[in-house]
Formats: structure tokens, sequence, C-alpha cells
DNA sequence: TTTTAGTACCTTGTGTTACATAGTACTAAA
DNA sequence: TTTAGTACTATGTAACACAAGGTACTAAAA
């Protein structure tokens, strides 16, 4: 009976999508926040409402430890503002070095899509 | 990063975006190595030398164990290949299952580069 | 034959990171 | 006083890329 050894599906490659998926994301969310912080302070819960905009999930596990890290690099800064709908919120602010920083990633980001694009394409034509 | 001291440079940005370049490439790296090989098969040293060709530099430690692990899930299979100049080669080549999984990480890589993409542009009108 | 150089594949250990999970704390309303 | 909602924090785990070192095969030089 259970040969469940690896719950496939009739086409099995679509649920590893998603692990591949979440993988290619990862390696963004640095980029994302920083970009969103651009945009003006925010603290993490509406941070993360802005990334599910976006289609890229996050959870708090992820984000709090990621944001200590930036303002630990001194990309990040931070201030307390009372809030009337619960505890005090933790509003992030993106630093002087933290944007120039979130400029150098904007232009990674731009080289690595077009060398990704580019071995996309070549695969293209023999598929 | 831990510093309790200041070894913070003039501009602390610019070494630090080859930690975060490094860390985008991850996510896309078996996007890569599935794209190059539904050009042809081609062994390990080959596909690391067209790698670099697009700016994604990668090393043997890092393709050996990704591409076993491709090849467990079934994406991959191979053949042993006699050379002239060496020892012999271990041709990778693309499965079935493999093809039509890169077609879903193309997919979800073009949506990931829209959903960036319009993040990054909102913040760039409040620089 | 032995040595050297070049090519190619493989393994182990380490540090980083995202995530799951659980916990603490504050406010307002029932 | 309890309950529900919001928000921040801490801990443990698994995955992953990479550095470094190792094995093995071929051909040509000594």
């Amino acid at each position: 009976m259970g040969n469940s050894e690896n719950t496939e599906k009739p086409d099995g490659g679509v649920e590893r999508a998603a692990t591949a998926q979440a993988q290619m994301r990862k390696g963004v969310l640095e980029l994302c926040i920083l970009s969103i912080l651009s945009q003006g302070d925010a603290y993490p819960t509406e941070i993360i409402d802005k990334l599910k905009d976006t289609k890229l999930v996050v959870v708090e596990g992820t984000l709090y430890p990621l944001l200590t890290r930036l303002k630990n690099t001194g990309l990040l800064g931070y201030r307390w503002e009372e809030s009337t709908s619960g505890p005090p919120r933790k509003y992030y602010k993106l630093t002087e070095i933290g944007a120039q920083y979130l400029k150098e990633l904007q232009l990674s980001w731009g080289e690595l899509v077009e060398a990704v694009n580019k071995t996309i394409e070549k695969g293209k034509n023999n598929i």
C-alpha cells in the first residue's frame, strides 16, 4: 500500500515548484524590504502586508530577525510610536547608508535579471 | 554580524552588496542549471563555464550536491562518457519531468521579477 | 617506468538564513 | 476580570552554498 515515498502527483513537478519558488524569493527579500522602507517608515506588520500585496508572503519569524540584522549593520534605524489599538509599534526607517546600499542592490538585481533571462532564452529555443 | 567595535568603512554599503548579491543568486541557480541543460546535455565543468558566461559564478562544492539532488528527485538523468583528455565525464540530461518542472520555474521567475520590479518602482518615486 | 600536469568527480565541515513554534506584553471591550 | 486583537521577541531546526581537501583518470615528459 503505502509506497508513500514522495506523495507523487500525476505531474510530479508542480509541488516541487513551490519549494524552489520559495528559494528564489529568499534572495530578494532584503531588496524588497529596503524598497518598501524607501517609500516611507513602516512597522513590521505593515511591511508584511505590503509584501503580501506583491505576492511575497513572509512570516514574522523571518522578518523580525532580518530587520534586526539590517538595523545592527546600520542600514535601518527605528523609533517607537504609540498605537491606539494595541502595543506600541516599532517604526523602521531607512538610513542614509541604507539608501545608498539599496541603490546598489537594485543595480545588482537588474544585472541578475538580465543574466538569468539570457540563459532562459537560450534554452527556450531547444525545448 | 556583531560589530561591537567600528569595523565600518567610509562607504560601508559597497562590500555588503556582494553578500546580498550572492544571496539573490542562490535562488535562481536551480533555474539556470535546468535552463542550460535544456540546451543540451552537459557535464559539471561545462555547466560551470556556461554559468560564468552569464556572470553567475558557481564552484564545484555547490554544483555537485545540487546536481545529485536534482538527479535523485528525477529531474535529471546522466550517462558516463569517455574523454580523450582526462577521466570520464558525467553528462547530465534533463528528463521529461525536469523539462516540465523547468517551465513552471520559468513562470515563477517571471512572476517574481514582476513583483519585485513593482516594489522597486514604487520606492524610486520617493528617493 | 616513473613523474608531472591537467582534467574531472566527490566528500566533509561550517556559517548563514528562513521558517515554525511558542512566548511576552499592551490595549480595549465584554 | 476575562477575552480578543495587535504587536514584538526568542529559540530550535533544516536547507543551502561554499571552502577545502581528496580521489582518480589520461597523456606527455624525464
